[in-house]
DNA sequence: CTAAATTAATCAAACGTTTGCGTGATATTT
DNA sequence: AAATATCACGCAAACGTTTGATTAATTTAG
């Protein structure tokens, strides 16, 4: 026994009055009489009628979809803030698609492409890690889907953005260190290209001379964040002739396989580790990092999605006002070594 | 400058014929000449035209889009199977949809719902813990929208669904543990109403009773799989008159809860612990489980996808076979451990 | 008591695409 | 040369809903 969802004309034709009224009669508008509305809105029930999407996202030209575009979703990460991200899209009855662009530049244009193509109305992007042209978001304006970056995001103010301040964060995390007496800090940043990248350096730096301390270039090391990277970053360390006590890792991926080289090399009691990303998992491991910059994904995914939503309901015309929002990123410190 | 997708109606308009001989064109129908199909070909591409979705879902009454509903998404296993499922889908030309019931009876219920209002041609569902009554999935086939259970499966053979045999899982873990030695195992086990939990026990009971020994009730206890809960039970294997010298965890959340547990307690080295689903993280931390059930949840999602994909592809009229789907699951033994 | 305003509903078009049926024109078979 | 088949395309309806314009009936204002 199939059933076919109920349509508005359905109920139209056993209420003998017209469809149109029927649309009214349910969206509560003014020129349709109360005894009417009750009628109609009693006998959808009763038939359990339910709009069809599809007809009205063609209709009225809006598919009520946000797409998602971000590096790789089994990172926890992303995970949890496409889990914000489906949260918030939900309570405004917006639908979720997304896609992974596993840090590959042309797979992230390719997908931007078929975004526009399944007409979304709005799309949250986290860029790929190789990412460094982006005329593949420009011509997302001229279509009138706005889009709103977070976390990866473009090294310009003129486009939205959420994202964590990890200069900020990078001085809490140096100066941690430096009040804990260690004097020649190592720092495992990412490539050069990556925004992200700047930042830390640019903390880093600030914390050094903010304590009027002398900066050396050298304990900077830049990396491909592999492990592979890694294990060639700690041996440029490992061989400095000012052996750095401290070591900033670029994320909690990286500074897990540091750990792992140096507990093989026995040395991971000669450094103290700080990471970025703070995974739950880190809090279980033996020589953890001591420290951790909690990044608040869910309530980037949460600020990202809401800022888009606005941008959906007003689309502004003229008015090219950007949001870039900050989120304080705090630097958590591991109970275990307090 | 506001670009509006450009339409089979401008093109027809341009080419001076109609809409439907461009239509039939763009798809290759042989009713339209060779030179008219090319004409209209060149000029679309040249408008870079693009099929309006949304239209062309509600014409076919068909959505291309399948909804994912999943207790958690920024669980280790649930974003690699989603992962998986959306690289499938992909393939086909299929929308993936999601979202989370939190583990949560209600919220599931809700998102079927939801899910059939939203006209999917298909679900992928992976149930919640608390779910116990079927009916909402029930109401699917009355609309034709086939149903795929992948891992989290409901305790009935009527349905399709994709699976790692956990009974055979637990029956290579005991007897990895049994051939090691052990005779006195207990077993973290989850909330009695989930399926899995009672394949869990099955095999354990199977690989007592295949090894001749005496099965012992107490030596599995229910949990409710947090880490006040992982505590609870540890206590009572820790005041158990048979103290197990090896304990099977639900999982490898329940396990980390575990070893933090133990090693406060100063007690990890008196237990081997085996555990479920092999996260990658697991093999960081020290005292780590010598041996975890690998569930593939790349490959279950692929599987349900695939499954999902060919139902919707032939709709089976009266021909009620059942998908039902085991995935071979491995015990991976820690290197470490070895 | 007529004119204007309000109320309650209807009509018809529109959104973009697909598809069954029809129709001339040309080509092929008797 | 007449009958038939083939080709290449157009017509129009349909999918379900929304919405601007319109109408008819009733109420209010002047």
């Amino acid at each position: 026994m199939q059933s076919k969802p109920t349509t508005i004309k359905e109920i139209a034709k056993i209420l003998k009055i017209s469809p149109s009224s029927v649309s009214r009669g349910l969206h509560d508008h003014p020129s349709i009489g109360a005894v009417t509305r009750e009628k109609i809105k009693q006998l959808a029930k009763s038939l359990s009628y339910q709009p069809n999407n599809a007809a009205i996202l063609f209709q009225k030209g809006k598919t009520y979809t946000i797409g998602v575009i971000l590096p790789e979703l089994s990172e926890h990460f992303f995970s949890t803030a496409i889990s914000a991200i489906e949260d918030e899209a939900l309570k405004k009855n917006y639908t979720v698609i997304f896609a992974q662009s596993h840090d590959n530049y042309e797979q992230e244009v390719k997908l931007v492409e078929k975004m526009k193509n399944q007409r979304v109305d709005g799309l949250l992007v986290s860029i790929s890690k190789d990412t460094s042209n982006f005329d593949h978001f420009e011509k997302l304006n001229t279509f009138n889907i706005p889009v709103v970056f977070f976390d990866r995001i473009p090294p310009f103010k003129n486009v939205h953005y959420v994202a964590c301040s990890l200069e900020t964060a990078t001085v809490k995390a140096l100066n941690y260190l430096l009040k804990k007496g260690h004097r020649s800090i190592g720092m495992i940043n990412g490539p050069a290209t990556l925004f992200a990248s700047e930042e830390r350096k640019d903390g880093y730096i600030q914390a050094i001379s903010f304590n009027r301390l002398k900066f050396d270039p050298s304990l900077i090391v830049n990396c491909d964040l592999t492990e592979k990277g890694t294990i060639e970053a700690a041996n440029e360390f490992l061989n400095h002739k000012r052996k750095p006590t401290a070591i900033v890792a670029f994320n909690d991926y990286v500074a897990l396989f540091l750990i792992k080289y140096f507990k093989k090399l026995n040395v991971i009691n000669d450094f103290d580790i700080v990471s970025y990303a703070n995974l739950p998992i880190i809090s279980y491991i033996d020589n953890s990092p001591i420290a951790s910059v909690e990044q608040y994904p869910y309530l980037q995914g949460q600020k990202a999605a809401n800022i888009l939503l606005d941008l959906m309901a007003n689309p502004n015309p003229e008015n090219q006002a950007f949001f870039n929002t900050i989120v304080e990123s705090d630097l958590i410190v591991n109970e275990v070594n307090k």
